[in-house]
DNA sequence: GCAATAGTGTCTTTGAGACAATATCGA
DNA sequence: TCGATATTGTCTCAAAGACACTATTGC
């Protein structure tokens, strides 16, 4: 349906009935993370598009010019009515444009970074709604991708990457409260880098952005839980 | 007339002649360097837009479908309409996408980060098609900037400085061949940072980024010539 | 007790920053 | 010669990394 009426518009355009009025969509590139892998939702291409084999794609859609403010918002209407969810964390992350994307003509779409928590996407695959990929490091991505659908989430992950290493933006894949071991664990998966459990301890608290929350109980000795005093902060210093 | 024909849309579409279809543009805020001074390029609005009052923006215009195959090659076919400039490099940089910019209904714009040489720079001022305003730290930038441009032009500059700060992109300010010292005011003036030369001058030696070119005459002591191995290349750590 | 995870202390290495000193040109 | 800029050397301090050690739970 979506790539169809990109097309649509291509042929239209050729005919003159149209000025070349490039189509716009808002794409999510969807995170979770399931102990130490991370993992993207993807939802089937509707059999309408596809030329027999299945076919997975970036939860997206156009954008309403009548009912959305922003990029962040028309992505959020999309997804609610695509998935019922709403993620814990939407940020724009890059554009990608162009007439040679497979779309059948000039195409324009936001991709976005988003989150949310390992339940509410576990549910959603059982119900058959999104397929879980993982994307770890060395391992290539299933190659039944839509379009150019692989090099977004490539590129999602690499600036997601860049962007972790220095900022609390893995938070957002935790739970509200977390242990100091959970949160190393988010870093390391995401800047795709081991890094010593006491060093990481000594900065992140030397970064003094953490409140003490409640005591959290594992397999282990309980450890101390934490909550982030902002959202999203920045720090000075690379912390993994 | 862009952003008049901005408003011609949503009209159409809100008379249902359309869908909603958002306007798409291109954007560029093309940086030069001017001894420690930073400008921007900015053209006067045409007078059919404005309300009488002489307002600047950004050197931009709508993407073609027809014949722009990607966001950089639509840009540089605007700029190359629009001044005859060519730049010396473009890069995209973020999209501002939303209903409330001022344009009259859904409008997205993909800015990117230019960079032209002073001179060429300064012969379209000469010429009057453009105006050079200077994006130094805690000076504000003019008043009299079109729509939200002037947020546009921070953000931008935001981050090229971020970007610059563990990048060789501020190279692209400076001519083909440059001296330390050059290289060095470049990373001071975009990163808005001072540094101690002889630091800079260790830290970026032991990049090994750098080719040894002709040997410079200036007002002191000639310096060693220098050219960036790579157009850019990333930094494990901070230069400045 | 043991397995498992949390948390501390400390040593070594590396890189950042400050700054003095020397070098080489043109005038 | 001097003024100007380039270039080198070295010292200090702070942050990063390695790693051994102790602590507290459940079983």
């Amino acid at each position: 349906m979506r790539f169809a009426q990109a097309s649509a518009v291509t042929h239209a355009q050729t005919r003159g009935e149209l000025k070349a009025t490039p189509v716009q969509t808002v794409e999510a590139v969807l995170f979770g993370l399931f102990g130490r892998e991370l993992k993207v939702a993807l939802i089937p291409m509707s059999a309408a598009d596809q030329a027999g084999c299945e076919l997975l794609m970036l939860p997206g859609g156009y954008v309403d010019a009548g009912q959305d403010v922003d990029s962040e918002g028309a992505l959020k209407r999309v997804l609610q009515g695509l998935l019922g969810l709403t993620p814990r964390y939407v940020e724009q992350s890059f554009t990608v444009a162009g007439s040679s994307r497979g779309t059948g003509g000039w195409s324009s779409s936001i991709v976005h970074l988003a989150m949310a928590s390992p339940e509410s996407l576990q549910e959603l695959q059982a119900a058959g709604k999104i397929s879980l990929v993982s994307v770890l490091p060395e391992q290539e991505l299933p190659s039944n991708l839509a379009l150019d659908h692989a090099d977004l989430i490539k590129q999602a992950l690499s600036r997601f990457a860049a962007k972790a290493a220095h900022s609390s933006i893995v938070s957002h894949l935790l739970p509200e409260v977390f242990t100091l071991s959970d949160l190393h664990r988010a870093f390391e998966v995401v800047c795709q880098r081991p890094s010593n459990p006491a060093n990481f301890r000594r900065k992140i608290l030397e970064a003094n952005v953490l409140v003490s929350a409640d005591v959290l109980h594992g397999s282990g000795r309980p450890a101390q839980g934490y909550r982030f005093e902002q959202p999203l902060v920045y720090f000075d210093r690379q912390i993994v």
